[in-house]
DNA sequence: GCAAGGTC
């Protein structure tokens, strides 16, 4: 009896054309998990009995065994060292069991899978159900092909190689670290959020790294956008009238940003009035027909030309190669073969009244070889196989395959070249021109008249001609920010750095249309690189030069460090995802002008309270528990930042300035306490709400910091008493480091610090403004000044007011070492000086 | 409820 030989496909239609191709069309066919076509034949040049079969994809997909698939059972951190099984991708569908039953009794095995590395792997997947991977007497040939065509299918059924294991194990590669990456931060971070903001779609908030950076392209733009600042500019266009043509003028200034100046130039141009020609110029330009087509660019056309979106064209494209009308439609490459019979595709398409006469004259006067193009070794570029009609297509492919012949004659026709003319003139020393185009040989742009250059006809000019200025008129305009992205752009952003293949980019983009963007804790895994490292990384795999299990090893292990290094800083990315998801709700209020962009930051009210700075993207936390308001419009002198007055909560709760930028990053090294830090904790880093206010700052001149605040040490501890800006008419001081609270004369209309020192301890010297009506001055002045502890009157005005500590301390405070390193700023020269207290208290 | 890659 013959032997058998079982062929399988990727799919159910390239089975039915191979096995049409092989049979001439004559073979049976039954249904199956998937159709099974039967014929005779001869296989290496015996008679066989051939059945032609196929999957549906890939026949297993990897996930985590059932131990792991409970979300609130299962450690994320976990997932990275977990095991991984693989079962069927369509169980109902039981292609395993489908190719197990069609393989027995066969002697050979041909895998007819798609020619990339995905393929290669569909082919173990395949040995695997058959059986055929170990048993001896039974062979197995891989069939090398890029179109399904008769051509093609004959030549790889005559040059049958192996699979490639390297290739195969490649992709297991791939699955794996796809999965423990992607599913481990997409549980993560949707647990963590899940719930948590009323309109954020939480349901499902993922990671993947093709997804994110595809994402992470359309927020940069967003990003540019959105931080745009517009700039007025001018242009100045005289025009003329000459032989019966009117004319604008381009500046050779183009523009300026200066409208005083452009006036100027008008006012001088008006004046003068005569245009001069000084200069004109012929040019031969030419513009080059394309090189062939690959799917990213055919993608491309197909959403700005067509209007296809990259998942719709895929599957016209797909329709129209398994039925055999173009190549293989997912190749990187623009070369052709030197082999490729460009003469029999100009034939086939020679019957097409569409463009039988064009192609009847490439055919007849002689075609031009393609541009060299990009081989990227893959398959040739997506040509027409055979003519077609709409009627035959339907519109939509009609349209694409339509692109693919246009693109395909393009390819073989001559550059067009165009003349180009240019006219200069001059006016009271400014120059200007026009340019003139002339089209001479139309070239591929009369198959692509879409890509022609345009006609732009001038007068006849004579240089030294004088010509009188008609009119002149002043453009003005914005620099504009740049669009959004296209389709076509981001397509070609994710080509560039191989994100997703040319199968799966329309699948991404399908994905993150509806999700919202996170600010990453860690950039790099929004960034493009991480797939260029997956891949590279894996290809080493592929070509056999390292070992799988140990690539797998690797990046797993660097995947988990930065899963960890995510799980620790979680809480910044709630802090964005609450400031965008929750603005309006309770307390969203414009509070504070950023210093940066000078445009209003949120007020977000809930803990931990910051302020949001929605065009910087930036949070800047402010102290907890109390109550903030702007402080006049006053800024600080460092970043521009406007300032506020934060005040702790009752009657006694000091209130003091603070600017948002430096609260959260101090100017100055060395600031070893920050307000609202935990007491026992050793980190000097600003956190959640502990930082610098104004009242810690060493800035030396700025009216709101330490320096100029402070008046004296505290008595209590070793901070400085400075004075609360906003307490009249109440006035006081409190302490930058306790809750020390002194109250000044009351009813004053104003006290305030001087850059004086009192001679005798140090303090800075203050002025207080009495009230007319309760003035303590004998001759009824209101103005005084003094030390608030050597002057007797500002003394003997002045209450000191601490609770119990007060009287249990009082009289040890004198003589303490107090006064920190700066701790009152100017008088740390002589911080051990007794009198630097509040004697007398 | 998760990834990306096939194909339906």
């Amino acid at each position: 009896m013959a032997p058998k030989v079982l062929m399988v496909a990727e799919k159910p239609s390239i089975a039915l054309s191979i096995a049409s191709a092989l049979s001439g069309g004559q073979m049976s066919s039954r249904r199956g998990s998937t159709e099974v076509h039967e014929f005779d034949g001869t296989f290496l040049g015996f008679s066989a009995q051939y059945k032609v079969t196929s999957v549906i994809g890939h026949v297993f997909s990897v996930d985590f065994p059932a131990a792991y698939q409970n979300w609130t059972a299962t450690d994320p951190l976990d997932l990275f060292d977990a095991p991984i099984v693989k079962s069927e991708s369509n169980p109902k569908a039981h292609i395993c069991r489908h190719l197990s039953q069609e393989a027995r009794g066969c002697g050979h095995l041909v895998l007819w899978l798609d020619c990339d590395r995905e393929g290669e792997n569909i082919c173990f997947e395949v040995m695997e159900c058959t059986g055929f991977h170990a048993k001896d007497g039974k062979r197995v040939y891989r069939a090398r092909f890029s179109s399904v065509t008769e051509k093609d299918i004959l030549k790889a059924m005559n040059n049958l190689v192996e699979p490639n294991k390297n290739e195969a194990l490649a992709v297991d590669a791939r699955q794996e670290i796809d999965l423990k990456v992607g599913v481990s931060f997409t549980r993560f971070q949707t647990s963590y959020f899940n719930g948590k903001y009323g309109n954020l779609d939480s349901r499902v908030i993922s990671y993947g790294p093709c997804q994110t950076p595809t994402l992470g392209f359309c927020v940069q733009r967003h990003l540019q956008i959105i931080t745009f600042k517009p700039e007025k500019f001018w242009k100045l266009h005289p025009y003329i009238l000459h032989r019966g043509y009117e004319l604008k003028l381009e500046w050779n200034r183009n523009r300026l940003f200066d409208s005083d100046v452009t006036e100027m130039f008008r006012n001088l141009i008006k004046e003068d009035g005569i245009l001069k020609v000084i200069a004109i110029s012929e040019k031969q330009e030419s513009k080059s027909r394309p090189a062939g087509l690959n799917t990213v660019n055919l993608l491309k056309v197909a959403s700005s030309a067509l209007g296809f979106g990259p998942q719709l064209a895929m599957q016209l494209a797909e329709r129209l190669y398994t039925q055999g009308f173009i190549s293989y439609p997912r190749t990187e490459s623009t070369a052709y073969p030197s082999s490729f019979d460009f003469r029999g595709t100009l034939r086939a398409l020679d019957n097409n009244p569409e463009w039988q006469e064009y192609v009847q004259k490439l055919l007849a006067d002689g075609y031009v070889k393609p541009r060299s193009g990009n081989d990227a070794g893959d398959h040739p570029p997506i040509t027409p196989m055979r003519s077609a009609t709409q009627e035959m297509l339907g519109h939509d492919a009609w349209k694409l395959y339509q692109y693919v012949c246009q693109h395909f004659l393009g390819t073989l026709s001559p550059d067009s070249k165009y003349t180009r003319v240019k006219i200069e003139f001059a006016v009271a020393g400014e120059l200007f021109h026009c340019i003139g185009h002339r089209v001479t040989v139309k070239g591929f742009t009369s198959i692509m008249p879409w890509l022609a250059v345009s006609e732009k006809s001038l007068p006849q000019f004579a240089e030294g001609e004088k010509i009188e200025i008609s009119r002149i008129e002043v453009d003005e305009g914005n620099t504009q920010p740049p669009d959004y992205l296209t389709e076509s752009e981001l397509i070609s952003l994710m080509e560039k750095n191989g994100i997703g293949t040319d199968a799966s980019i329309p699948v991404h983009i399908n994905n993150i249309c509806e999700r919202n963007y996170v600010q990453c804790i860690d950039p790099d895994l929004c960034l493009p690189d991480i797939r260029s490292f997956i891949e590279q990384q894996i290809t080493l795999v592929a070509k056999g030069q390292a070992d799988h299990s140990l690539v797998v090893e690797h990046v797993i292990k660097q995947f988990k460090r930065k899963f960890s290094y995510f799980v620790k800083q979680i809480e910044n990315m709630d802090a964005l995802f609450e400031a965008e998801f929750s603005p309006l709700s309770d307390s969203g209020r414009l509070l504070s002008k950023c210093g940066k962009c000078l445009r209003y930051m949120r007020y977000i009210s809930t803990q931990p309270s910051r302020l949001y700075c929605g065009t910087c993207e930036e949070i800047y936390y402010i102290p907890q528990k109390g109550t903030i308001k702007l402080y006049k419009e006053l800024t600080c002198p460092l970043d521009n930042f406007e300032l506020l007055i934060f005040s702790m909560p009752g009657p006694e709760g000091k209130s003091f300035p603070l600017c948002p930028y430096c609260y959260n990053s101090p100017p100055f090294e060395g600031i070893e306490t920050l307000f609202g830090a935990a007491k026992t904790g050793s980190t000097v880093e600003p956190g959640k709400g502990a930082g610098m206010p104004c009242f810690l700052c060493p800035h030396p001149t700025c009216q709101h910091s330490m320096i100029s605040q402070g008046v004296c040490a505290c008595p209590e501890c070793n901070g400085t008493l400075e004075l609360d800006p906003v307490s009249a008419p109440k006035w006081r001081l409190y302490c930058n480091m306790c809750n020390c609270l002194v109250f000044l004369p009351e009813g004053a209309h104003r006290i305030s610090t001087t850059r004086d020192h009192c001679p005798e301890c140090d303090s800075t010297i203050i002025e207080v403004d009495f009230n007319k009506k309760t003035t303590p001055l004998k001759d009824g002045g209101t103005l005084h000044v003094g030390c608030v502890l050597c002057d007797e009157l500002l003394h003997s005005l002045v209450v000191m007011k601490h609770g119990k500590s007060f009287s249990r301390h009082r009289g040890r405070g004198r003589g303490r070492g107090r006064g920190r390193r700066g701790g009152r700023g100017r008088g740390s020269r002589k911080q051990e000086d007794p009198k630097m207290s509040f004697h007398g208290f």
